[in-house]
DNA sequence: CGCGAACTTGAGGCGTGTCAACCCCTGTGG
DNA sequence: CCACAGGGGTTGACACGCCTCAAGTTCGCG
C-alpha cells in the first residue's frame, strides 16, 4: 500500500515513518454509495485507491454539477479544509476502495516530512489548475470540442495507470458526462454517434474504443 | 502590513515570528501589466494588497478563459506549485500592489507555525471551492443566472472588504466578465440592460448599482 | 427472464452567438 | 481649451447550435 497509496516520491526511511505514524485505513465503497456528503464533517481527506468516483455540487434548488470524475491515485474532499464541512458529495461509480488519511495526522506529519508537505501542495495545486482547464472547456467551447477533451483527458489518465488508452469501459453515464460538460445527455450521445460516424471512435453504450486519437486532437486544436 | 498581508488570526507571537522571518516584499504592478505569464517559472506566491487582478487560461490556439478576479486578500500563483510553471497570467486591471511571498520560506515557515499553514491549507481549499461552484454556473446556468451569480458574488467580496455593496466601479470589460461567464460581451451587455429595465441594477458603463439585490438572488433561487 | 434504467435518434423551438451599425467616453495633441 | 481618434459599450437583425420533448431500442440488474 505505501508505495502508492500515499504520496510517492518519498525515500525508505520516509516512507517508514509515514508507514508507522500516519495510520491510513482502507475503506470500501459500494457502487452507487456516497463517501461523503455535501455539510457532512470533514476530517479526513481520501486517496482513491481502486475503482472511480464523481463529485457533484448541488445548488439549494437542486440543481447538480459534476465536478470531477476521481481515480485511482486522485485525491478527494480537500473541498472540506476551508470550512470544516464538505461542499459536495462523492459517490463510487463502482465498487471501490479509498485511503482514509486523518487530516490532522496529514498536517502534523507533513511538518516533520517536508517531502510529504510539498506532495501535499502539489497536489492541492494540480486539482485547481484541472479546474481551471475545466472552466476553460465550459467557458468557450463547442460540444464536440468539450466531449473529445473529456475522451483525451480520461485516455490520458488512464494511460498514465497503466491501462489501454484505446479500448475503455466508461464508469459514467451519459448524464453524467453531460453534467460534468455542461452539456445534455442526449448532446453527448448525439456526439458519440457523430464522432463514430467520422472514423474517430468505435462506441456502443459504455464500450468506446478510440481508433483516431490524433482525429480527435485536431478537433481540440481546431484543425477541422 | 501584519495584519492583513499575511493570513490573519494568528498570535501576537506568531506575527512576530512571521514579521521577522517572512520577508515579504511589497511589488507594484501598473494597470495592464503582467504580474507573472504562462510558462514564466514560479518561486513565490501573491498576495493582492491594492487593485484588481484577472487571471488568465490560454490555449495553443489563442482561445483565452478568464479563471478569476483577484482583489484584496486573495492569492495568485498558487496555480504554479505542481510544475513549477504557471499556468496563467495574471494581469492588473488597474494599478495595483502585492505582497510577494517566497514559496519555500512559506513552507519552512508553516512547518514552524502550524496556524499559518493551516491558513495556507484553507486559502488552497478555498480556492478549490470556488472554482467547483464557477463550474456549477458554466455548466448550468443561463446568461441571466450567470451575471446575477456574479454580480452577487462581486458585491460580497466587496463588503467583506469593507466597501459598498450597492454602488461600484466595474474594474473589467464587459469582454472580460464574458469570458470568465462563458458568455459574448454582447450578451453580458444585454443582460445589464435587461437587469437595469427590470429596476434591479443602474448601470453606466463601468458603474453598476444594484438596487434590489434579493431579486438578483431570486433570479438564482429559480423564483423567476 | 423480465422490468426499468440507460441510450439512441428525430423534429422543432429557443437562447445565445454573429455581424454590423451606432454611441459614449477618455485621452491626446494641436 | 477644443477637436478628433479610438476603444469600449449598446442595440438590432438574423443564424445556428444546443435543448426540449418524444418515441423507440438496448442492456444490465434483481
Amino acid at each position: 500500500m505505501r508505495e502508492s497509496c500515499l504520496p510517492v516520491g518519498l525515500t525508505e526511511v520516509e516512507l517508514e515513518q509515514i508507514d508507522s505514524r500516519l495510520v491510513t485505513v482502507l475503506r470500501k465503497v459500494a457502487r452507487g454509495e456516497t463517501l461523503f456528503r455535501v455539510g457532512s464533517r470533514f476530517d479526513a481527506i481520501f486517496q482513491v485507491w481502486t475503482g472511480v468516483f464523481k463529485t457533484v455540487m448541488t445548488t439549494s434548488q437542486g440543481r447538480e454539477q459534476v465536478t470531477g470524475f476521481q481515480m485511482g491515485g486522485d485525491l478527494m474532499g480537500v473541498d472540506g479544509i476551508d470550512t470544516g464541512r464538505h461542499s459536495v458529495d462523492a459517490i463510487a461509480l463502482e465498487d471501490a476502495q479509498v485511503c482514509v488519511i486523518p487530516y490532522g495526522t496529514l498536517e502534523r506529519l507533513g511538518r516533520e516530512i517536508p517531502p510529504l508537505q510539498q506532495q501535499f501542495h502539489r497536489m492541492m495545486s494540480r486539482e485547481i489548475v484541472n479546474d481551471h482547464s475545466v472552466m476553460l472547456h465550459l467557458g468557450s467551447m463547442c460540444a464536440e470540442e468539450r466531449v473529445a477533451a473529456f475522451l483525451l483527458n480520461l485516455t490520458d489518465r488512464l494511460r498514465s495507470r497503466g491501462f489501454s488508452a484505446s479500448s475503455m469501459v466508461l464508469r459514467m453515464s451519459r448524464d453524467e458526462i453531460g453534467s460534468y460538460l455542461g452539456l445534455k445527455l442526449e448532446t453527448v450521445s448525439r456526439t458519440f454517434s457523430k464522432f463514430q460516424a467520422n472514423g474517430l471512435l468505435f462506441v456502443r453504450q459504455r464500450q468506446i474504443q478510440i481508433t483516431d486519437p490524433i482525429g480527435l486532437q485536431h478537433l481540440l486544436d481546431g484543425f477541422v
